[in-house]
DNA sequence: TGCCAGGCCTTCC
DNA sequence: GGAAGGCATGGC
């Protein structure tokens, strides 16, 4: 076990904000899967505790995991002075971390998310990892990896179709196998601009403006994307636009200019606050 | 029943 | 290059 020092983080805010998908919460403990370990975690005032079935290097795991490194609390007070609205979702939901979650992981999964719901999401990624993935036997419980590029690539559409991925049985296929082939190289995309990234990300079936958002948020810390869904439109249409239909792309450019290097933290703490029914 | 869900792809103009 | 329509599935 280990025992980090912490401020500015919330773990409900952080693991059930719909950025991952795979935590569960049993009392006031999650248990969840990061890479190749099941890791529980749990806080105690000011400290972050964390138990896995993995001991090696733990603390530095969580610590990228979480993005223990980077002072929140300064971006909270930095994001708070853009306007009033935006300060009061900040205070509502101050502690959201931005993971550093698997990047194949994440692209997987949030292809699965297009024009579905989040119980549903879960339910998916997880019949994908019993099914293709390394299984680990954690504190008398059995729980399973999310499949690499290798083993993943073993599926077929029809099988993926029985796990209820429903039609994008295809886009999973093809990106597994696209990512495999290097005819998109995961291992150079770490070093492409946040543009060029997206453009890259985009080439993947099934990966589109929003979609590449959130690959690039939740799983390569580029803070400055703004993914707009349509909990973000309905949000962004009532605070700057008067309730009219905007289009996806000029909220996109609108946010981006109006919050900046943040707009994607700014974003979370809007779509926290509107799911809520908080704005 | 009909509508919605952290949209994207294809077709058609 | 932009606008429609289609797409699986479960929950309400």
């Amino acid at each position: 076990m280990v025992e980090i020092k912490v401020n500015c983080l919330n773990l409900d805010e952080t693991l059930d904000c719909g950025q991952c998908f795979r935590w569960e919460k049993f009392g006031d403990k999650y248990i969840g899967v990061i890479k190749d370990r099941v890791v529980k975690l749990w806080m105690q005032e000011d400290s972050l505790f964390v138990e896995s079935s993995k001991e090696e290097n733990l603390e530095n795991v969580i610590r990228e995991y979480l993005d223990l490194d980077v002072d929140y609390a300064k971006i909270e007070k930095d994001i708070s002075k853009i306007d009033g609205t935006i300060k009061n979702c900040v205070d509502n939901s101050s502690g959201i971390r931005f993971l550093k979650q698997d990047k194949f992981e994440t692209i997987i999964s949030f292809i699965i998310s297009a024009n579905n719901n989040i119980p549903r999401i879960k339910k998916s990624i997880e019949k994908i990892s019993e099914k293709y993935g390394k299984k680990v036997e954690y504190d008398g419980k059995v729980y399973y990896l999310f499949p690499s590029i290798e083993e993943l690539s073993v599926a077929s559409k029809e099988e993926l179709r029985e796990l209820g991925v429903g039609f994008r049985d295809r886009y999973i296929v093809d990106t597994t196998k696209m990512l495999l082939e290097k005819e998109v190289d995961m291992d150079i995309l770490e070093t492409l601009n946040t543009k060029e990234l997206k453009k890259e990300l985009m080439k993947l079936k099934g990966v589109g403006s929003k979609v590449a958002d959130c690959i690039m948020l939740f799983s390569f810390s580029r803070k400055e994307c703004f993914p707009v869904d349509v909990w973000i439109k309905r949000v962004m249409q009532n605070l700057y636009y008067n309730g009219l239909e905007i289009d996806n792309k000029k909220i996109l450019e609108d946010a981006e200019k109006r919050y900046g290097m943040y707009a994607g933290i700014v974003q979370q703490h809007l779509f926290q606050n509107g799911r809520k029914g908080n704005i």
